[in-house]
DNA sequence: AATCTTAATGGAAATGGTTTTCATTACCAG
DNA sequence: CTGGTAATGAAAACCATTTCCATTAAGATT
């Protein structure tokens, strides 16, 4: 579970592509693993930086845009405006969710259900898609948009 | 079809709102009207701005903010870093479609395909988790991302 | 271990899309 | 026509993200 640093499951993956195992990117991975979810860059860089004081924001950033290139990473845009960025498998493999946000207050939650129909349909579309208009998927998103219980009553 | 100005198709909506009709306002929807598709802010200020010289970006961009709550508009992020805005409905009602972003050039295709069968799987999923979560959905995107045909080239 | 190549880094400055400010204009209800 | 107030434009502010550049440190080679 919490031992992330024991494990560099990640190590593979970096070094086949060409990418170095540094201290900061085994910080940021880590507080991306330990940490609920929806994490902006801010909210990362502060995190590391309790432990790490040496490592910065740009560096964060730049961890991250690699993370996302590999794919480790997914990174949201939930309308407040700043990027939000979640782990996008762990050691254990990936736990598939999709996201509804309140156009109210910003707040996001996330679900579970359904995603086996809905990623059981997106295969079938992403498949047809990719034919059609000769295109190599590689990712897709799925949001709701709408107000949430406390938002609706005003 | 062309003849936008003589129509006012929404000025029924905006008035029920509470927001007047301005001929800024109205250029602004005519341009989005009249234009193929995924305009940015400033893409919609040089075609506003070329007819009425004197309607600034300021007002497009608070014009736009307004249709977008209206349910009017639609607001993309398609992965370069300025929104896109979308007529969502016009005098015959919306035609829905979907987009395809190309991860490499940051192309976008609309596609309409399989789009009954996502959207009676999105309604499904819509009442489920409307019910669930207490949440009032009110609009919801899919995106696929990959590289089209130019891009898994290189 | 010592060396070397070059990716990675941090801090400061720049960037640029979007928002705010504020004095002025012009919808439109009465 | 006229008053109240929403809407506006121009300029300045905002602020998340990127760029610059001199310095550091992975990690392959020796």
């Amino acid at each position: 579970m919490g031992n992330f640093g024991q494990h560099g499951w990640w190590h593979g993956k970096f070094r086949g592509c060409g990418y170095r195992i540094t201290l900061g990117r085994e910080a940021i991975l880590e507080a991306l693993f330990k940490s609920d979810k929806h994490l902006s860059a801010e909210d990362i860089y502060m995190k590391v930086h309790s432990k790490y004081p040496n490592v910065g924001l740009t560096t964060v950033y730049r961890t991250l845009d690699v993370l996302v290139d590999l794919g480790l990473v997914f990174k949201f845009d939930f309308g407040d405006k700043r990027a939000r960025y979640e782990l996008a498998e762990g050691p254990k493999g990936a736990h598939h969710h999709h996201h509804l946000i309140c156009t109210g207050c910003n707040r996001v939650i996330d679900y579970t259900d359904f995603i086996d129909e809905e990623v059981e349909l997106l295969n079938q579309t992403e498949k047809g898609l990719s034919k059609k208009y000769d295109f190599k998927i590689t990712n897709h998103l799925i949001q709701f948009y709408g107000l949430c219980s406390n938002c609706s009553e005003k």
